[in-house]
DNA sequence: GGGAATTTCCGTCAACTCCT
DNA sequence: AGGAGTTGACGGAAATTCCC
């Protein structure tokens, strides 16, 4: 299923309007971390890379298993109309049959 | 051939559920 | 509460089909 690999992408992303999670904005209230603000922020974008990166898979993996869902249906779609078109014919058949008898 | 229209594929976001 | 997984919705890019 179209192979390609390659998946560059570094989150500038196609499309819609980000939201950054705007890593600890603090400034005030309770220094609980002091000077990390730069570390954190790798930190935090590190995170959202590897978040990123595990939805790609995620929404892979959703689309393969809805095609496959997909098929199946379609798969018993197919089989049931020729069940039916098979008891049509078996049934026209019987009538035919009793309506031979009656005669 | 080539531009417009339509379809398919992909990445991202957001909302939701489940689990700890 | 909050982290992780799942999936519908959305928008953009690439591919395909139509029409001139």
């Amino acid at each position: 299923m179209a192979v390609t690999g390659e998946e560059e992408t570094e989150s500038s992303g196609s499309g819609t309007g980000m939201k950054l999670p705007q890593a600890t904005s603090s400034l005030h209230h309770g220094e609980e971390k002091k000077a990390s603000a730069p570390h954190s922020q790798a930190v935090a974008s590190q995170k959202k890379e590897l978040r990123l990166l595990k939805n790609r898979e995620a929404a892979r993996e959703c689309r393969r298993k809805k095609k496959e869902y997909v098929r199946c249906l379609e798969n018993r779609v197919s089989k049931l109309e020729h069940q039916n078109r098979t008891l049509i014919e078996e049934l026209t058949a019987l009538k035919d049959v009793y309506q031979t008898k009656v005669e």
